[in-house]
DNA sequence: CTACGTACCCACGTTATGTG
DNA sequence: CACATAACGTGGGTACGTAG
């Protein structure tokens, strides 16, 4: 008899999140360590050792967390470090070559330009615009473009912001003379800003992109920063890669969810939301196209701008799906709220938390609108939906 | 001339991938 | 997990261009 069968389904269920989240960890202390020791020669063996891991199996694991391979990250961080000392020093190239970890300085300058798309010597020339993005972090970083400055609490925590590349948190601006003054001794060049009223008054400061991040589709969004950044051809590259992986994770997901319906429910204080086609939404119903609850459809057909609804938790049962995200905002009253909920009998009887299927998804991560954050959200959506149907994902607080 | 950087070539090492 | 093999990456060498 095999063994499987005589495991209670639960309990394959807990080994199988413990081994997966096992291997996370393994492949997370040896970005730690590339992290810290980049400048160093650095071997897959040695990785793997850090790992635990067989060497090829070190590698398949880092590929399926990490997308690339480990040599390939640790080449990407090697050169996000260059960039940095191109920009904001004085050593030669030889010198950088040496400080990210390269012996042959020769070597560095071919990688680099088969990476970047241009030489070492050229991309320490080349003029770029000083920017500062008020909103829209995430659209110039998707177009390569590192802002001088930024307003990091608009950022979300999906928008990675390294230690070494010198971004000035700079908001939140709220108009009062010293930040305008701040502001201005920056000397900008371009300005991104949601906000029409800033706008207005800080044309006369630099160049101002206004992004209208309520009525646009994030598409027009990125080609507008574009447009005016003259980063058309990455605009074009970002949305064409976006798409990819959109098609990749979607056949995916076909495969282990099917047509199973997803729903959003954000909690907070006196507060209890099902979301609708955009914000929240928007990786899960348009780039992973997942279905929504049935009421859900019929309220976007009626009204494109429907953003959510509020409901009391006896109306939870209009929304019926297979699958639930959870935002509970991290505050003591919206947990409180979330305590009762699970009490009830609605929540009970709702599909996905009778099939397990309920997680919980981060405030932080998700609130945010912009290229990056929808394309890791859609991927951290897609993993949760695909690995997870039997798995909890209770944030800290809540264990 | 010298220093510095890039391009190209070649041999060898490393990594990814398929198969069992 | 082991193995074979193909693909890719690395490092050393050389030639050449450019600027001071």
């Amino acid at each position: 008899m095999q063994r499987q069968s005589t495991q209670k389904p639960l309990e394959q269920a807990r080994v199988r999140t413990q081994y997966v989240q096992d291997s996370k960890d393994k492949i997370d202390k040896t970005v730690i360590h590339m992290e810290d020791h980049f400048q160093h020669t650095i071997s897959r063996e040695q990785l793997a050792e850090i790992a635990e891991l067989n060497p090829d199996h070190y590698s398949r694991m880092f590929r399926k967390y990490k997308g690339t391979s480990p040599i390939g990250y640790l080449t990407g961080l090697r050169m996000e470090k260059a960039k940095t000392l191109l920009k904001h020093s004085h050593y030669s190239i030889a010198e950088i070559a040496r400080l990210v970890g390269y012996s042959d300085p020769y070597h560095f300058s071919r990688r680099f330009k088969q990476l970047i798309g241009v030489a070492p010597t050229h991309f320490k020339e080349q003029d770029l615009p000083r920017i500062v993005a008020l909103d829209g972090l995430g659209h110039c970083q998707a177009l390569g473009m590192e802002p001088i400055a930024a307003d990091l609490d608009r950022a979300g925590g999906y928008v990675h912001v390294s230690a070494s590349n010198q971004l000035l948190n700079i908001g939140p601006l709220v108009t009062p003379k010293a930040d305008l003054e701040q502001l201005i001794a920056l000397h900008p060049q371009m300005i991104v800003t949601a906000n029409s009223e800033l706008e207005q008054q800080l044309s006369t400061v630099a160049t101002t992109i206004k992004l209208d991040v309520l009525e646009d589709p994030i598409y027009t969004q990125l080609f507008a920063v574009a447009a005016a950044l003259g980063r058309e051809k990455e605009a074009a590259a970002w949305v064409k890669s976006y798409e990819a992986q959109c098609t990749e994770l979607r056949s995916r997901l076909f495969g282990s969810i099917g047509g199973e319906r997803v729903a959003i429910l954000r909690v907070r204080e006196q507060l209890l939301q099902v979301y609708g086609m955009l914000n929240m939404g928007y990786p899960i119903y348009h780039s992973l196209q997942l279905a929504p609850p049935d009421k859900i459809s019929m309220q976007s057909i009626f009204n494109a701008h429907f953003h959510s609804s509020v409901i009391s938790i006896e109306e939870l049962p209009f929304y019926e799906a297979e699958h639930l995200l959870v935002v509970v905002q991290p505050d003591n009253g919206a947990r409180s709220e979330w305590q009762e909920i699970t009490q009830t009998e609605a929540w009970h009887n709702f599909p996905a938390v009778r099939m397990g299927n309920v997680h919980h998804i981060d405030v932080a991560n998700w609130l945010n609108n912009d290229p990056i954050s929808i394309l890791k959200q859609m991927h951290e959506a897609a993993e949760l939906l695909m690995k997870g149907s039997r798995r909890r994902n209770y944030p800290s607080w809540m264990q």
